[in-house]
DNA sequence: ATGTGACCGATTGCATACAACAATAAACAG
DNA sequence: CTGTTTATTGTTGTATGCAATCGGTCACAT
């Protein structure tokens, strides 16, 4: 006899990187204030499953700079950089500088020895559906779209550009930015995407110089508004 | 009956800790090599634990950029990045230029409200030991020493920069930076370490500005002399 | 001979159980 | 009343056992 419900419960495939997802946005939306403690037991209880994924996932979390743990001491819920978002931006336009150079230079590269690689086109697709997406955002305005999609088009870039070490590290600021930036939106939003296309197209055209400069500017753009708007000196 | 051994092993107060730097450590001085696959359960038994330490420890080396793992097919060390030297440096400058600069901030603004808190004076006195035993081993000739009293001086700064975002970053690129020095000794290194001196100085005068150029010209330095020999292009 | 499918060993992922440690609070001496 | 010592409790750290999944291999049909 076949069961009504074959599967009531959606086997929940891949609880540890649920379970970091959940907790990080729970961090960085503010449902989960600095200064909290985060304990293991409760956060197993809270998301229905046993304190190993939990506890992987705040280790992951501790690595990424949203909670701070003392051995046998527990584990709290770390300060909003805010203090650090000068010198985090100023990292950050150095590092997407690397990245935009480095994927140009791959690009020219890779057309220059023949077909590019599989794993560069399924990269360079991810974008080009990612660019669609934004300017229909733009379009239809849905403007609070805009930071999810931004971050992961930087992503793309670091993808673009073959190096582990930098996307890595570039993931880590991410996620210090979007904290930064969950406090409000992206003011600039709609002009700061219209920006993307152009470095695209300079990583397009194997310019390395020209994708660097347009994408440090980009970054500095985006640094000067966000100091602008919450001016701290 | 009462075993003649009660305790032959000295506790290892934690083993997690200790597993994940010994692996690091066998990753960086090659014996453990890039493309190799490491268990959880071979490497549980070399180092006389469980799993459990040894799987959090390879989490950890795999957030710090040492292996790569696929869910349910295990953990490789990952591939020594040569390729992103260049990049790497160019952030490191920028990172560095950043940590500099606020350490002479903070000094100023430490000195200036009085007397300056008690972290403050801990970390500043790590730096002065550290400088020491630079000035020591240089003297006494073991300039194989340098590279490790090297990292633990920027890491220094870092920490009197008081960001922890930025000393993160830094301890995370640092990683990377002792893995590609590990091939060789650094040559600079009687020369380097000289200017270290100097970088301490303008930060305690609280002068960011000098700091930075400082830190700036010296991470440059070190970046021209690994491409100088290792020439990468 | 070769491509395709299912099986099997090996390995990771998770849950439960227990031990070690830190932090707090209570008891006590001064 | 205050400083110190000691119990107690709550939390993390580690060990073991079992389930889920992946990679390779062997049979088999084409």
């Amino acid at each position: 006899m076949l069961p009504l419900l074959p599967d009531p419960k959606p086997a929940d495939p891949a609880p540890r990187q649920r379970v970091q997802d959940e907790i990080r946005r729970d961090i960085i939306f503010g449902s989960l204030q600095p200064g909290t403690r985060v304990t293991e037991a409760v956060l197993a209880a809270k998301y229905g499953v046993s304190r190993i994924p939990v506890r992987e996932a705040l280790r992951a979390l501790e690595a990424e700079g949203f909670v701070e743990s003392k051995p046998y001491a527990g584990s709290t819920v770390s300060e909003i950089p805010v203090d650090d978002a000068d010198d985090l931006f100023s990292v950050r336009e150095a590092l997407e500088a690397a990245t935009a150079r480095r994927a140009a230079r791959r690009a020219a590269a890779q057309f220059s020895a023949g077909e590019p690689s599989a794993e560069w086109w399924k990269a360079r697709r991810l974008l080009a559906d990612l660019l669609d997406d934004g300017d229909q955002a733009v379009a239809a305005g849905n403007l609070q779209l805009l930071p999810e999609l931004n971050i992961r088009f930087h992503l793309g870039i670091a993808d673009l550009s073959g190096s582990a070490s930098l996307t890595a590290l570039l993931r880590q600021i991410s996620g210090k930015i979007e904290w930064l930036y969950a406090t409000d939106v992206d003011h600039r939003g709609k002009q700061s995407w219209s920006e993307h296309r152009s470095i695209m197209a300079a990583i397009d055209a194997g310019n390395p110089a020209e994708a660097e400069r347009l994408m440090a500017g980009h970054v500095h753009q985006s640094r000067v508004g966000y100091l602008d708007r919450f001016a701290t000196p």
